[in-house]
DNA sequence: ACAAACTAGTTTAAGCTTAAACTTTATTAT
DNA sequence: ATAATAAAGTTTAAGCTTAAACTAGTTTGT
């Protein structure tokens, strides 16, 4: 048998979306990697607990552990990990639930609020330098088509 | 001051670029998920050992552990820890260079050629079925896009 | 009421990843 | 020649992440 009819024919959507993906992890790593260390230099500090305190200032009536866990996509005891050194460095702090007794609702301290909001300034301007390749259109464009990507995957959640 | 005349106004395309970059993020976690997930129950074996097969199959000739690591763009003691289950399954064979003492050849054996042509089919189909969401056009657009972002960030090699 | 089923969060074991220190071998400059 | 420097690979310590088992508290069906 011929030894590309096969593979080269009849799969050029298959061997696209490889590429694609193949760019999306390139591109994950190596932005992944920038902010790491940046984060690391800066503020001795790392993404993770970075994108926990994130979730936190966006909610500032506070989250469940669980509720953190689902807005970061990741499992209930990743959570349990990263919150143990915030709370020790003072960044938030948990209260049991009135309602529930398991729950307990975790919310940034004062000084997490302040010290986020200083990072997230940075943060953002680093994004913006990493983008720098791309124009404003492109970026736009990109993120609707990563929307439309990420959609029909969005149904298998994390737990 | 006016709260949000610097933040709101002066900004959007930093925002922007976050959207996008959060939306890298989740595409990257949901696929690498359901990857990830497939390849623990139909084959007893993970990710990054893939990646380094897959990187030894596109050179036949045998690649040095540095350079495995360059093509997977991660730390030569990380290729260090996944290259000894790989070798405790039969995957991969290592013999030391002539010319370089120091350096070492690494090369996929027989059984972890066809073992990984078998699997690389398949997981080409699983990516194909991720990406359904997709058109090819989009997927030929997503793909330039991620390249064009890449671009300027690969000056900073990982070691 | 109360047993069964479920849910919140933690713990554990295993694997991945990095940065930095280290060992061994090569290269370079004198 | 040989001392300084650099490079290949390994090791170590620390942190992230997951899946699965577990503890404690809640809800549901009868």
């Amino acid at each position: 048998m011929p030894p590309d009819e096969q593979t080269a024919a009849l799969q050029p959507r298959a061997k696209l979306a490889l590429r694609a993906w193949l760019e999306i992890l390139a591109c994950r790593k190596q932005i992944d990697a920038q902010l790491r260390r940046r984060l690391r230099r800066r503020y001795q500090s790392t993404l993770p607990r970075f994108d926990v305190a994130a979730a936190l200032y966006r909610h500032p009536e506070g989250l469940t552990m669980g509720e953190v866990a689902r807005h970061l996509m990741v499992t209930k005891g990743n959570i349990t990990a990263i919150a143990a050194p915030l709370e020790a460095e003072g960044i938030i702090e948990r209260e049991r639930s009135g309602r529930d007794r398991r729950s307990q609702i975790v919310k940034l301290t004062k000084q997490g609020r302040r010290s986020f909001a200083a990072r997230a300034k940075v943060h953002e301007g680093w994004i913006e330098e990493l983008f720098s390749g791309l124009t404003t259109d492109e970026i736009t464009e990109l993120d609707r088509l990563l929307n439309k990507l990420n959609a029909p995957l969005k149904e298998s959640g994390t737990s």
